[in-house]
DNA sequence: ATAATTTGGTTTATAAAATAAACTACTCTA
DNA sequence: TAGAGTAGTTTATTTTATAAACCAAATTAT
């Protein structure tokens, strides 16, 4: 009846950070942080859980001096969201009789 | 750009209770509990919070012999689901533009 | 009659998650 | 060179979710 919902996604601010990587294919740390609203420690901690899954590859380096952190969508993550609001749809049309 | 997710329904058992409550008006503890697959002791502490939040009614009573838990969805929790879903929405089509 | 099992839960304890606070390392500005 | 700012990470705290243990009464089996 209800489907599973990924714990990786049923966050709101990993939702939100794989929801713009989704539509911008790259962001910076900063680019995220200012989107979503959250404070950095926590995004860096999201980041990093959505890496682990797979979800997201983060490459760092430097750009006028300054550590730079790049995130990007994976294929994985893509699926992920995919079957997510798939999953979320069970929940949205509610309907008792199957 | 991201409605912020009401904490009470980001929940997939809570979720699942007041999406089945919607459709039933009215249920049996046993019911959400064979429905949602959940075990007795989440869904009564899950209960609780949704009932602690205003979101269900809980009647207590007996039925042959046995004591008999019914919930019914409230208007509040008819509305915070609505408002859940809308909220829900702005991750699910993903646009960065806005 | 009484012991074991089942029903319908609640309470307590543990594990996992989210969040906030503190800290690191470096850079820029006055 | 002291102070403030950038771009984060790490650690600690709080909150949640889940599981395990428990409870009271009813039923069934012996």
């Amino acid at each position: 009846m209800f489907k599973a919902l990924d714990p990786i996604l049923h966050s709101q601010l990993r939702l939100a950070v794989v929801s713009l990587l989704i539509s911008v294919k790259e962001a910076e740390f900063t680019y995220l942080k200012e989107k979503t609203g959250a404070t950095a420690g926590n995004l860096s901690v999201q980041l990093g859980k959505l890496k682990d899954a797979g979800y997201i590859d983060i490459h760092k380096q430097f750009k006028d001096n300054y550590p730079l952190t790049l995130c990007k969508i994976t294929k994985k993550g893509v699926d992920a969201f995919e079957q997510y609001v798939k999953a979320l749809q069970t929940y949205m049309k509610p309907d008792a009789t199957e």
